[in-house]
RNA sequence: GGUCGGAUGGCCGAGUGGCUAGGCAGAGCUCUGCAAAAGCUCGUACAGCGGUUCGAAUCCGCUUUCGACCUCCA
């Protein structure tokens, strides 16, 4: 079933119905992290967006190829000293061994929250010789030029041509081209400061170092993404994401570079997340307004006065839609941790409950199949998952209703509980990735302590003896168990 | 400084011209031995100032403020 999913396209910066280039397939690029230090914050979120993007457009039925790299070379520092090799000086290790140690705690943050592995991540070191082919194009077209071993990106040439440099952006060309006149004179080796390298030659001391037709050196870096991208994608693909900090020069250098070495433009939607503050404002590590994945999780942080478990920081990216920034503070993640709890109890509720439901149709399975019909729709609309989760929260209520018995489960016919049931699961399982990660501790022999423990405060209800009731109750609850007596029997669960 | 994007109720956060977003918190009610949970009902909004319009949170202008990019950045 392939639904008409609308997608906000950065190049447009308007919302379009989304085609892809092949029908039923869809090939998806995402810059990846770079593997000099931990992952941040911010990069999850990211990651989490475009997975459920991901998940979303295969439950729509295309077969999706999604790439997203590793870069582990490339990058320049201040200095001009490549990144990975800086890295490598301070820790003692080597360039690989840093770029491997960060990937692997890499994917552990993405296991550990949920998101399922792209259909290929290719590492930038892995594709040398792609990159310098992708080069060789650019310069048989004439759009670089060679300089003392290292080569650089002609963007006047490339205005010149016709080519839209800035449009991604938004940058103006005659800025681009004017700007020249005063920065010139920094400008090293570069003809114009707006072009860029697709080739740097490498000082002695530098450690990540590869052969080329120009010198011993290595690559740019926006030049992975684009070479790595053809290679996997081909010339043109349907969407490239990235967070919208990569915007400009990043995403527009990989538009430049693609034109540059075959004409074409590479991806026909791009897709830019957000930012996330902290307290109201930027994530900065200088004045300390910056928090980790794992200082999250443990709570050990000044900004937070408790820690809050993966799924509940997930859920809390999905209150958010993607394109817009989030404020992360205590109090909102302990309301999402709230209702984050009461999603996943209704989840525990439509799988134990069982009522009479009618066979025949009811009169709640047009209601019924209105949300689920709205919350699809929301997850049409450049998948908005705030939406999305609002109607899902419209089915919590509903099946609590039926629990309660303030809706006969009589209203509902069999099929209809059914798709409810199944839409829910899909909704939370399979396309936001979620489960319940909140009641760690709750293991078999705990189960059976607690069985225990309520049966036997079962008998002293039996006999009205509440005092002995409540003081087991309120033990319960200073030990972090939550003790709650309805209709039908008496749950528990931790707080 | 230049370019671009925000500012929504106690807190987060959807929403682009007239119709309840949702979550959390608050008030009342129902259920209940009490409590919790759950359900129902309710209140408090659209940064400020102008303008366009029959009608503006939504369009336009200005102000204030926050953020992104311009330099590695999700």
């Amino acid at each position: 079933m392939i639904r008409e999913i609308k997608v906000f396209n950065s190049l447009k910066k308007e919302k379009e119905v989304f085609q892809p280039i092949q029908q039923g397939r869809v090939g998806m690029y995402v810059c990846g992290p770079t593997v000099y230090s931990d992952v941040h914050l911010g990069n999850c979120r990211t990651f989490v967006s475009f997975d459920i993007i991901y998940r979303y457009l295969m439950y729509c039925g295309y077969k999706v190829r999604y790439v997203r790299n590793i870069t582990d070379v490339g990058h320049l520092l201040d200095d001009g000293e490549d990144r990975m090799s800086r890295g490598a000086k301070l820790d003692q290790l080597e360039p690989m061994e840093v770029a491997q140690r960060y990937t692997i705690g890499f994917h552990d943050m993405m296991r550990i929250f949920n998101t399922k592995s792209p259909s290929i991540e290719p590492r930038a070191t892995g594709h040398i010789i792609e990159q310098v082919t992708m080069i060789q194009d650019i310069l048989d077209r004439g759009f670089a030029y060679v300089k003392d071993g290292s080569v650089y990106f002609n963007t006047p040439k490339f205005i010149e041509a016709g080519y839209p440099y800035g449009a991604l952006s938004g940058r103006v060309i005659e800025e681009l081209l004017t700007e020249s006149r005063d920065n010139l004179k920094n400008q090293d080796e570069k003809n114009h400061p707006s072009d860029f390298a697709l080739w740097i030659r490498a000082s002695e001391e530098h450690l990540m170092r590869w052969p080329s037709p120009w010198s011993v050196g290595f690559p740019g870096w926006h030049l992975e993404c684009s070479a790595m991208s053809t290679k996997y994608l081909g010339q043109e693909f349907d969407i490239h994401g990235g967070g919208n900090d990569l915007k400009f020069p990043h995403h527009e250098n990989e538009v430049a570079q693609s034109m540059g070495a075959c004409g074409k433009a590479p991806a026909h939607y791009w897709l830019h997340t957000n930012m996330l503050l902290l307290n109201g404002r930027k994530m900065s590590k200088s004045e300390g307004n910056t928090i980790s994945p794992t200082e999250l999780f443990s709570g050990n942080s000044p900004h937070i006065s408790k820690g809050f478990s993966p799924m509940t920081v997930k859920f809390f990216f999905l209150q958010a839609h993607y394109r817009s920034p989030q404020d992360i503070t205590d109090e909102a993640l302990k309301a999402a941790e709230k209702g984050f709890r009461r999603l996943m109890e209704a989840l525990r509720t439509i799988d134990q409950f069982d009522g009479q439901f009618s066979a025949e149709r009811g009169r709640r399975d047009g209601e019924i199949s209105g949300i689920i019909e709205t919350c699809l729709s929301h997850m049409d609309d450049d998948f908005n998952v705030p939406n999305a989760l609002a109607s899902v929260f419209e089915l919590v209520s509903l099946i609590n209703s039926i629990k309660d018995g303030h809706i006969p489960a009589g209203e509902i016919s069999h099929n209809s509980w059914q798709a409810l049931k199944e839409h829910l699961g899909l909704m939370t399982s399979q396309i936001f990735g979620v489960y319940n990660d909140l009641d760690e501790s709750g293991s078999k022999s705990v189960d059976r302590l607690m069985n225990l423990i309520l049966e036997l405060r079962a008998d002293v209800r039996e006999r009205k003896d509440w005092v002995a009731s409540d003081k087991i109750r309120d033990s319960l609850k200073e030990a972090g168990i939550l003790v709650k007596d309805g209709k039908e029997g008496t749950e528990w669960s931790f707080i």
